[in-house]
DNA sequence: GCTATTTTGTGAATATATTCACATTAAAAA
DNA sequence: TTTTTAATGTGAATATATTCACAAAATAGC
């Protein structure tokens, strides 16, 4: 279930880190170049690529063409992963424009809402009625999802979608979801995690940091 | 800095709960009920409230109102929090409509953009220029605030927001921003979350989970 | 009012993640 | 070549988070 998910984050960070190095014709790069640029620690750096049997060269750091190798074979850069997202709101729109979310291996293969007034089969990626979405997943072998409908058809929606063949999913519902253990699920809770920041901002400025368990 | 995220999220998922649950004319729950609602685990919930000193009643479970009432204070209800956003697109509209972004303690004062003919100073929130937002800030005494722009104009927005007295932001521009220590940033690389989903379903599929340290 | 039951609260144990410390190695300098 | 230097790689130590195990308390039943 939940496995290292941090760690995993790390290393696509560290690619796309690279990635931007390499377009600029950066060779090689150090623990420490990557520690900077991502504001972790070197020793972190390096205990990630050891984890992971990534080496580099002692003394020469790592040789910058070879790292992101050894990263994109870990990482599965080649297959492109298709996606559908469930809710064609603003925020299926701010997914779809967000930075580099069409290139780097993920691909928005539809988009399905309710709203028939929403719906374009036409549109490119096309927005389809939800009614389409069993068909359409499991004839597309679509494994990833993305909840970007309201909370309270959020459940059903995932329901369906683990019927059609779906693996995972990016939740945005503000809902804790229910689904088999080997179904793998990323909650973000847009306005907890806001929540979250005004509450640090408050106790921090209050000399704060709160209670210590004593 | 990191400061125990998690356990504060938890405790706002809590008080989310109790809300609801409130509404619904429940009295009194069980740490059993709001781990059962959340995914998590009784013993889980029952050790963040002995860390907060929040308290029950034995064998009769927490009062819902009290409890409530407990985390509260603990997390400041009353007061609400200004934010503001930087960038005015589809992200920041889909932020606007979230599920109950507006109530709950987080008033959205402001929306702040570079393009002009998406400005609108008569909007609700207005829609400002880039260029008032430190004047805004300032004045209003806006702590909070969301980073919704471009990633390559990110950090000068990040340290416009810093002078202007800004002292936490959610930040959804995929690059890693440099700031002050006592500055909190909570980043939410979308992009990322997604992919690590992507990688995850693709290793467990394949009967893997990732190489473990030998 | 006594007993059985259920639930809290928490120290101890475990698991997980991060940092430290340093041996090892490769390159650069002398 | 030999020495010095700067980097990796990793076991051990530490820190943090979660789960276990169970004593203590309050309620319900008898």
């Amino acid at each position: 279930m939940r496995l290292a998910k941090q760690t995993i984050l790390r290393l696509f960070q560290y690619r796309e880190f690279l990635i931007l190095a390499k377009s600029i014709g950066i060779k090689n790069v150090y623990s420490d170049t990557l520690a900077e640029a991502l504001g972790s620690s070197a020793t972190q750096v390096r205990k990630d690529f050891s984890l992971f049997g990534i080496t580099g060269n002692k003394r020469a750091g790592y040789q910058l063409d070879d790292l992101l190798s050894q990263l994109n074979e870990l990482l599965g850069k080649n297959e492109k992963q298709k996606v559908i997202i469930a809710g064609a709101g603003n925020l299926a729109k701010a997914l779809m424009q967000y930075e580099g979310f069409k290139k780097e291996g993920i691909e928005i293969v539809a988009l399905f809402d309710n709203d028939p007034v929403k719906c374009d089969p036409q549109n490119d990626p096309p927005i389809l009625p939800i009614e389409d979405l069993y068909n359409f997943v499991s004839e597309k072998q679509v494994e990833l999802g993305v909840i970007a409908v309201p909370y309270y058809v959020a459940q059903q929606i995932l329901d369906l979608m683990i019927v059609a063949g779906i693996k995972g999913v990016l939740n945005f519902a503000p809902i804790y979801l229910k689904a088999p253990k080997d179904f793998f699920i990323n909650d973000m809770n847009l306005r907890l995690e806001l929540e979250t920041v005004a509450y640090l901002i408050k106790t921090r400025t209050k000399a704060g940091v709160h209670k210590e368990s004593s």
